[in-house]
DNA sequence: CGGGAGTTTGAGCTATCTCAACGGGGGTGG
DNA sequence: CCACCCCCGTTGAGATAGCTCAAACTCCCG
């Protein structure tokens, strides 16, 4: 594992998936693992590919898709440094049920399957934390479902872009700048819209500053604001009516 | 653990979360693991109370549904005997994402955290197919949302009977009849609509002989042809219009 | 034989999608 | 270095799937 960064070791140690593990277990695991890297807008993994190494994201991110059978695609999950992804890899035998592309250039480390079982045998930890990991992400994705069944797409979209934004985001002065290339696109495949119909949303908010946008960019201006949108207490129609 | 009858314990030995473990092993585990017995449309816990306990079910049936801020109910998923529900308890110090409620009668037995924990040390296997399953469960509820984002209701409704007739269902002469007590208003908050449409749906369907409505039951005709709805080769409409 | 829970159905409404047309900016190739 | 082109974004107008609300209907059960 040549390519790992004393930064990147350290960071891999506070990973969730290897919390409670000696460093020299660590060491031992990742002696196993290969590196990986991929530009911007090249595929990891495709959907329906045989489903044979785990991933480790070092560096980048990553956009998870489904393809629905007519084409349509559907944005799963971002994945950002540290987080694993290709997890069906442990099922042996099975295919990836989703493609992952990456958004930027991204460096990261692969496990085969049979490694990943030789390993979790012998430091049950990693099981332990990998099905917590899981259990985890179950319960954001049970959040997502629960959102897209029972909410409007405004609230869908403030929801987003606050989750984005705690994902990964800096700030520029007041600006909180979204790390994430973001075409409109995006933005309704993530929420189960179209992009007309987040375009015209995002504008609307422009115009009452909650936001600022730009090519395939989105910076947050009143997080508070939007948050009020997304719990429903407000919504961004109100905010026109009586701007306080 | 003396309510296991003999059934029980050899189903349970076929359970996923079992796999790979000798019989001797099984049968430690399961002595850590106590009973529960609840009445139908009781809770086994409920939403936002401490998730200390995870749970096998025996016998009976799951509903597993979260409630929105505003009071809508939306039903994540149904657990029938021998999955595992109440998988948040294996994170330490949180707190149930949602609520579980028997369906019928239920007989369960469950396991506290700590005792997990210490059990996944011990049998490492137990940690790997817990992880496994709950790959796999992401990977439904994954395939779930994608339905739900790009779908209409009435092929969302279809997908779901299918689920439900391959989960839980037996047959009575030329008819699938469903395992489980499904009212209008359960349906629409598995599928993210509402009683009325649902209704709406059913009826067409029954009118076409696809399926035999009951109060709170509901049973196949013709799973192919739902196939084909929920497969998008077809809309009920087109029966009408094309009866061949 | 009520009563109530579950279901059906109609009618109107609206959030959101679809389609179409236009606008703009940035990067790339000449 | 400039111009063109392409991708991304905006906006309007019309269509519609599905929601809401209201009212009546039907079992099942005590």
């Amino acid at each position: 594992m040549y390519p790992l960064t004393p930064d990147m070791l350290t960071s891999l140690l506070k990973t969730p998936l290897f919390s409670q593990l000696r460093h020299e277990d660590v060491a031992q695991i990742l002696e196993r693992a290969r590196p990986v890297k991929i530009a911007a807008d090249a595929y990891f993994f495709r959907q329906a590919a045989p489903a044979r190494r785990l991933y480790i994201l070092l560096d980048g991110q990553i956009k998870v898709t489904q393809l629905t059978p007519d084409g349509q695609q559907v944005v799963m999950r971002m994945i950002n440094p540290l987080e694993l992804f290709g997890c069906v890899a442990v099922l042996s035998g099975g295919e990836y049920p989703a493609s992952a592309q990456a958004t930027k250039d991204c460096q990261a480390i692969c496990l085969d399957t049979d490694e990943i079982h030789r390993l979790m045998h012998i430091f049950p930890h990693l099981a332990i934390n990998a099905f917590q990991m899981m259990v985890q992400r179950t319960h954001e994705l049970q959040d997502r479902y629960r959102e897209l069944a029972t909410e409007c797409v405004e609230r869908r979209l403030a929801h987003t872009l606050l989750r984005l934004m705690k994902q990964n985001s800096h700030t520029e002065g007041d600006l909180i700048v979204l790390d994430t290339p973001l075409a409109r696109q995006d933005l309704a495949e993530m929420i189960g819209s179209t992009l007309y119909t987040v375009s015209r949303i995002l504008s609307q908010w422009e115009s009452q500053n909650l936001i600022v946008t730009g090519r395939e960019k989105i910076s947050l201006v009143t997080p508070k604001q939007l948050k009020r949108i997304a719990e429903a207490q407000i919504f961004s129609a109100d905010l026109k009516k009586a701007p306080i």
